[in-house]
DNA sequence: GATTTAATATGATTTAGATCATATTTTTGT
DNA sequence: ACAAAAATATGATCTAAATCATATTAAATC
């Protein structure tokens, strides 16, 4: 981790959502931060210090679960906030980690910097609680899904819910990020992923997916 | 449901965390419903009207899938909020059920009140925040043990929590909400409650469920 | 208080998907 | 550019838990 060039005041959630007196001061306390590719930008268990921003790169939050299993439950973009699981009323310490997928740019606050932009910016404070309330409807949806979907039903979603995240029937992903994402094994992965090739719903070119029928996919998802 | 007599203006969410000038106006807008155990109190994918405040009884909030199959997210009781889930940036439909799972008791308001109350109450706005940040460290965390913990694990973990949330090793369930809660089947759990019960962990009687040994329970969640 | 309906109990059978094992290819660090 | 480490590919085996089947008991309902 490394600090990098000054951020445009403008695409971040806090930025968005804070009215213009305040950015100034958002200018004066972000620090911008860039990692590498698979840098931990912060892990599970260890104490809040503060929030981040995605600026610009891929980053996924996960849950570990020993040393060899994870669970990834989302992959955050540009804008996106990050750390926002600590502001709980709890212990404050990150419940998940976040580590960069390819080299990334955040911008970072810290927690009091943060909690007084709460207080100054009332819509700052609404956003974010609906955007907590659409987090919470997703985990849940998962969770059912966890619970009543077979694993070719839930990577079907998963490929779906990345195409949208990235805006593109074709993206990039490693079979382990996706299985840890559909809540599955490497191997699992492998196959289902093997039946949709041939069942000719999705290409596959090294570490690309791309979608092709999209309507059939998303059968699966309803079934 | 039918309308019941007036709650105290103390207890719920609402109440305790707006300021003393608005609970006169939250007395004029609160409906005082009561419902009948297993009577729904709102249906996933039914538009949303209001958010309701558990004053008395008990409350699983679920999400079904298909006739047959539910996952419960959450048991509520006195004081908790339901029907937050709409208040998301997405369609204002429910995305749980609500059914009362005894005779119960709860205060209604319309959404167009309660976003009000919020505009007008930044610290209930910033508590309802806290409340879904907390809700959703919990539901990934639950998410994570669908994943990578076995049933008996799980149980052990439901058995604990539902035991905190009654803030009393006795209580009363019946198997398949259990299993619903769990994320398994009636007959996965009828077998791991015998487990416990041979091993002196938990006692039955009938649906109430005793816990006796929590340290070992406890056990089962962190291996 | 009888009848329907729902919940519990328990064994037998099946199966999806995890685990194991191992070869090959691709990345990445030096 | 080369060695070491990751990621991918793919078959074989094993197992936890779902499903099925069928009593029995308890709880609602008329």
């Amino acid at each position: 981790m490394k600090k990098a060039g000054a951020c445009d005041l403008k695409t971040c959630f806090l930025c968005q959502f804070s009215i213009p007196e305040w950015i100034a001061a958002v200018g004066d306390h972000k620090q911008h931060l860039s990692y590498k590719k698979n840098e931990t930008i912060f892990q599970e268990g260890s104490p809040v210090k503060g929030i981040y921003f995605l600026y610009d790169g891929k980053v996924k939050v996960h849950k570990q679960w020993g040393a060899e299993k994870e669970l990834i439950v989302r992959f955050a973009q540009k804008g996106d906030i990050l750390g926002h699981r600590g502001l709980g009323s709890g212990e404050r310490l990150y419940t998940v980690s976040a580590t960069a997928l390819e080299d990334t740019t955040v911008c970072y606050t810290d927690l009091a910097f943060f909690e007084a932009s709460l207080k100054v910016n009332p819509k700052l404070t609404l956003k974010l609680m609906q955007f907590y309330a659409d987090e919470l409807q997703e985990a849940e949806r998962k969770m059912r899904n966890l619970v009543h979907m077979d694993v070719k039903s839930r990577l079907a979603d998963a490929l779906l819910d990345i195409s949208r995240l990235h805006n593109d029937v074709q993206f990039t992903i490693s079979r382990q990020d996706l299985a840890s994402f559909a809540g599955t094994t490497y191997e699992t992965i492998y196959r289902n992923l093997q039946e949709f090739i041939q069942e000719k719903l999705i290409a596959v070119d090294g570490k690309s997916i791309t979608i092709l029928q999209e309507k059939k996919l998303k059968k699966y998802i309803t079934l």
